[in-house]
DNA sequence: CCGTTGTTGTGGCAGTTTGCACAAATGAGC
DNA sequence: GCTCATTTGTGCAAACTGCCACAACAACGG
């Protein structure tokens, strides 16, 4: 315990969560890891060592109390709290992700959303008005943003993250279809469904 | 070579593809593993492996030929054609996905979207009509859909890939924040913006 | 109190994935 | 035609990942 956790440990975790908070919703209290690998197709003995990793949430003959086994993944995970994010980008992607309704519950939250666009600056997205992305870094230095969303076309995407970690922000999901290089220090992650039906469009 | 591809790999040849696509726009012509490494952050031996499983597209001394390498990879992936897809969910998601121009030239397109709200069916988003979820299997046993989208909330989820898998579909992108159970045969693959916010949560 | 059933945590091994390092091939310069 | 600088494709070893199998522990019934 306590040696250095491998990154694709790190990334299941948020798997067990949300089954176990879907759990949680359904009233249950208990589960196991045989449970957990029917509902996720994972080995329940995979299960087991990736949470014995983090210490003992189980108890041998009965299994996980799903309550305080959603604590302490939330703990670890950084999610005991709520971290605001900067959407760039108000196009229908950006849009989208400032009204979607997912991030409550889960730790997250958007704070500001902005766009380069003269005609969009000002206008508003639900609660939010839209800010001037050239100002972006004035704007995010005044507050504790360390979350960015890329949701601008590739073309401008690189940029976009530049000015990002400027503005002082250590994680980036990108939306735009594109790789983009950053710090080693700043963590990086993407959404593209292309990717998704392309790996699987392989196989039919 | 022609032995058994592992996913790991298969799932890697889709972001060399838009990698070299870029490049294609960029009105390059010769690229090398070295060149690919320092775009993605994948070291120059993995891609020269990786693309050596499935036949000789290099030159030793010079490198890869782009325009052939996107080729034979669109090839590989089965998207040396356009493979049409259904939709269910005609929310702020599904909506956001029926008008993303993104799929056009990287070998898919929306063709259908449903949603089971009596009040969106018949209204229009973009070109497309919003069809009854509850006729989908009539609809789609007609059409020749082999992929469906899932965006529509989680306590529905299940429900609706059952009904993508008998009226057809073999491969289903999940964007409901669940895990889903399908057959061995069907291809599943999810989009949940919170998995990656948390996996990145946890380095900061 | 004891036997039975159930479930965790983990040592160790088998299988998978990655990366080094180099022979072989290519093209350019002279 | 020869040399030199490149770059691929790949055998092999190292590193990583997944899973079996079992001891240890827990709860329950009688």
């Amino acid at each position: 315990m306590n040696t250095i956790i491998p990154d694709i440990v790190v990334g299941r975790l948020p798997i067990y969560l949300r089954a176990l908070q879907r759990m949680v919703e359904e009233d249950r209290q208990i589960t196991s890891s045989l449970e957990l690998s029917e509902r996720l197709g994972i080995s329940a003995a995979q299960i087991r060592k990736d949470l014995s990793q983090f210490g003992e949430f189980g108890k041998q003959g009965t299994g996980y109390n799903i309550e305080f086994l959603v604590e302490n993944i939330r703990k670890i995970l950084k999610i005991d709290r709520v971290w605001g994010m900067a959407i760039v980008g108000a196009g229908d992607i950006g849009s989208a992700i400032a009204r979607y309704q997912g991030f409550a519950n889960r730790g997250f939250r958007v704070s500001k959303i902005f766009d380069i666009d003269q005609a969009k600056i000002g206008t508003k997205i639900g609660e939010f008005v839209i800010e001037d992305f050239n100002s972006i870094v004035n704007i995010l230095s005044q507050e504790n943003i360390k979350i960015g969303m890329i949701a601008v076309p590739g073309s401008a995407a690189q940029e976009v993250a530049d000015r990002l970690i400027q503005a002082g922000v250590k994680a980036i999901l990108n939306y735009a279809p594109i790789n983009i290089i950053v710090p080693q220090d700043i963590k990086l992650q993407y959404i593209d469904p292309v990717i998704h039906l392309q790996r699987m469009s392989y196989y039919l």
